[in-house]
DNA sequence: CGCGGCTTTGATGTTCATCAAGTAAAGTGG
DNA sequence: CCACTTTACTTGATGAACATCAAAGCCGCG
């Protein structure tokens, strides 16, 4: 759903300091005129892989997941993106489309800036063009390293990863609703929707985590950061 | 090994326009004059992990690997990198420290950039940082895809992955010396030792590949393929 | 020539995927 | 709002994929 440009715009946005900071006033001006705001419900897709990239997004609100579909149908999940990340800025540098899917898990409103304009601002702000390196650094790094890292573990260490992805980075509290159904989970850390669920049922008889559902409570912290560095 | 810096200038390396294409003479200059080359022999680390950053590194001649060490002594490698990569382009720019141990895998020419100079120059010339973000993109986007993809595969696809890409990606030929032992190949693929020794003699029992020691021939590039793809 | 690292094969056990089957929850049309 | 359908969740049983342990040959190097 496409809504209203005017109802903030990027001099006051408040993700604006994480990449906006070194922009003048018409450059700001030339990157709002060319915005578009949408918002998209849990499991709409924003942008289907292959699709022509022609916007560089940024999310405001909400959550998404980065994937990937094989030809058998199965989905395999690159990432889980919060509100301050620059959901295609890995793939607007490198690539004419999309080579992921991006779909919303919870409400997320997006910006869409036109993706000529964009660029334009960046060939003729080298400060800009600092920052956006930086910015396009830290995400490959953190997507990176969390690969790495998921490759050599085994599931019990995976999927406390996951918990405390949740838990710590996304929504900052030991109590939180999963975004994601056990499938997502097990797409995301690539092992089979039963033995999520067996581990999930594990760490619950074992004191480290309640469930109800959806609602995940982690009641023993220490133990399940142990569990993701040795596990 | 420090050797003399005027055996190739920047001018004319052939390297040159992966990066350098945009450059005026005299910011050439300035990074042909912070630049020194070193030689390092096969085992040799060029930079260790934690090592503080400052230089920007590039890859004249040979393969290196990049790689992390866990606390019980045991290697993960994350990539192997050849003339043309930008060895440590990923790390530069959001980190102050490396983040993986690089070590040659043979004779490995690298010239080195001061640091401070390489991203003066990017600061001030926006040709440059555009192209640097394009590199910087391209680099995070292969290691991505190339994780990714090796997440979902078992050990008859990983390897087949791995056979493939020196083959291709790095020797353009079916016949070639592998420049890792059976222990990097799995630290690479994140499988042990012994299973990557299994899976390329039931290659050589199924005539898919020849092998002598470390040269490796393959024999039927089809079928290698084919496991690659879906296995 | 002897030592350490690399390679190889076999035996055994663990981890995980697959298959099957049933319950719960959530969406859909009348 | 209820019947219906679909999707999510859960547990158990079985077998395949892979790690681990053990042992021995090989190869390069000081």
């Amino acid at each position: 759903m496409k809504i209203s440009k005017d109802i903030l715009n990027c001099k006051h946005c408040v993700y604006r300091s994480l990449l906006f900071g070194q922009l003048d006033d018409k450059e700001y001006e030339s990157i709002n005129h060319a915005r578009t705001e949408y918002v998209f419900k849990r499991g709409e897709v924003i942008k289907a892989e292959g699709e022509n990239i022609n916007s560089f997004l940024y999310m405001r609100k909400g959550l998404v997941k980065l994937y990937k579909t094989n030809k058998i149908g199965k989905d395999q999940i690159l990432s889980i993106n919060k509100p301050g990340d620059f959901i295609n800025l890995l793939n607007i540098f490198s690539n004419s489309n999309y080579k992921y899917s991006i779909a919303a898990l919870e409400e997320t409103l997006v910006c869409d800036v036109k993706l000529n304009v964009f660029i334009e601002v960046v060939r003729n702000n080298s400060d800009f063009a600092f920052s956006v390196l930086n910015r396009i650094s830290k995400i490959s790094d953190e997507t990176i390293e969390r690969r790495f890292a998921l490759a050599q573990k085994q599931i019990k260490g995976r999927v406390a990863n996951i918990l405390l992805f949740f838990a710590e980075e996304v929504y900052r509290d030991n109590k939180f609703r999963m975004p994601i159904t056990r499938r997502e989970v097990g797409e995301l850390v690539s092992m089979t929707t039963e033995n999520i669920i067996r581990t999930f049922s594990e760490f619950r008889k074992d004191g480290i985590i309640a469930l109800d559902g959806k609602i995940i409570t982690i009641l023993d912290l220490k133990r399940l950061k142990n569990i993701n560095k040795t596990g």
